[in-house]
DNA sequence: CCTTGAACCTATAGTTACTAGAGGTTTTAT
DNA sequence: ATAAAACCTCTAGTAACTATAGGTTCAAGG
């Protein structure tokens, strides 16, 4: 294996995720089936981990796959602007939003019924966590 | 179906989720089986409703299948105190704290890439927000 | 009573994004 | 040559549902 070419240990280790990770990404179609080597083993370039980072780092910024399927088209296919690509991000950052509000609205709640628990010594009857959701209907 | 009984149907309703949600927690160990009519169909009354109403409760707030298994076994067994449903809720409400921030980390990453785009006429190779995640490794 | 449609039943598979394990092959280092 | 590490494919599992298929039961209306 020459110093220009990566295993697919190699490759893994560069863009911080598992072995079986990228298969699972050759499976969803986000990374290109490589070349082999004789005996089957996959033969990675650099290319390969600009694109692995790459996803990566969307997936760390929350992307779903399909999303990223779509970024990556954007990337691959000529004719494709920046607009594109910002749209997408517009949108997913206000998911984002959506997801801190929601987060923040159940830490509210919970922290009302803790706000209300003695430190300990009542019984689960007396319980105001329970008493809130347990609740007659 | 006389009337202090109640239907999968009706009781799902009733929690506001499905039914096949109903079967999914009974299988799951929260719900009890219940008795069945000759034909088979379950029979469901009113300490049913209380007890699914609660697990929706405590999904809607973000624990967990186990950890609500757990709230229940201090409901459903003698001894325990609100100390331990405190302590639990407790935990969970860090939870959610470090997923907020870890929200807000990534929008705030996401946001300043964003920043750096223009409206449009960019093309991929000088899209601020590709050049930032595609980079030379 | 009969028919029909709705609601029920169980079992299985799919969703999302991985992750683990099994059993076998290839590569590498000693 | 040998042993261990790394590779391969395939399958199944994770969490919390959700959908579908094929069959049975129930309830309402004629």
């Amino acid at each position: 294996m020459n110093s220009s070419h990566f295993t697919i240990g190699q490759l893994a280790k560069k863009a911080n995720c598992k072995v079986e990770t990228v298969h699972y990404y050759e499976k969803s179609g986000l990374m290109p089936e490589p070349p082999r080597t004789e005996g089957g083993h996959r033969i990675y370039a650099l290319p390969h981990i600009k694109r692995l980072s790459f996803i990566r780092r969307c997936r760390e910024l929350g992307f779903s796959i399909e999303q990223i399927k779509e970024l990556l088209k954007f990337i691959d296919e000529p004719g494709h602007c920046c607009g594109e690509v910002k749209s997408m991000a517009v949108l997913h950052s206000r998911d984002i939003q959506q997801k801190i509000e929601d987060l923040k609205r159940l830490q509210t709640g919970l922290n009302e019924m803790v706000r209300h628990c003695k430190d300990a010594g009542d019984s689960i009857d007396e319980c105001p966590i329970i008493e809130a959701l347990y609740v007659k209907d």
